[in-house]
DNA sequence: CTGCATCCAATTCGATACTG
DNA sequence: CAGTATCGAATTGGATGCAG
């Protein structure tokens, strides 16, 4: 399992990557990491998306299990987003992918200033 | 640094994304962390990605220093694709999307299975 | 073999306004 | 507050053919 010249599918990266890659649907999953967040939180967050883009994410990613629409049955216009159990199982690869985002900057950076 | 509570940045997520998501990029990394790869090899082992889209995503790999391409000095229409030193640094993170695959597609089964 | 140019269809997405 | 409707612009991407 930790074997280093382990084969890598690139399919399987693919598919991972039809799901929360794109523009939002990764950093939909990131914020929901913190904390489960409303519509408007979460379209004020991830600014500036609009209304229907992130309505339409937030769809596909309900059906593909990853996150829970919760629709408070007492107050109407009520809607918490939250991940699913399934979707907790992919912070891990979130925080990944968020601690290389900070080496890969530092490398970008050292780049420009070598010219 | 292992604090299960740390604040993640949905920003640095969406950066990565840009990077390495959209259909073809982690593909293409995947593909490199096998071994590296001359264009036609890599064009026939995403197929069916057209020669148009694989340039495109090349350069901009090479651009943002996570590719290099190795152009031979003897033969001349020969040029292979390899991870650069930075890029062999996401390796670990290619690994953990292409484990989270499994997981998923089992739960995505299930939830089939269970109507 | 590597890579580019052109044409064209399809998708996507922002702006805006609107509903319950 | 949560979500929908519509329009038009822009981007994307496939097919194809060609060049060094």
């Amino acid at each position: 399992m930790k074997d280093k010249a382990k084969h890598i599918f690139h399919r399987d990266v693919q598919d991972v990557l039809d799901l929360i890659g794109g523009r939002w649907r990764g950093a939909i999953m990131a914020s929901l990491c913190n904390s489960p967040k409303r519509f408007l939180q979460l379209k004020e967050d991830l600014a500036p998306v609009t209304s229907k883009v992130l309505i339409k994410e937030l769809r596909y990613l309900e059906q593909n299990k990853l996150i829970n629409a919760l629709r408070s049955t007492e107050a109407e216009n009520s809607v918490v987003y939250a991940h699913s159990e399934h979707g907790k199982s992919c912070a891990p690869v979130i925080i990944h992918l968020h601690d290389w985002a900070k080496r890969h900057r530092e490398v970008m950076l050292k780049a420009i200033k070598e010219g």
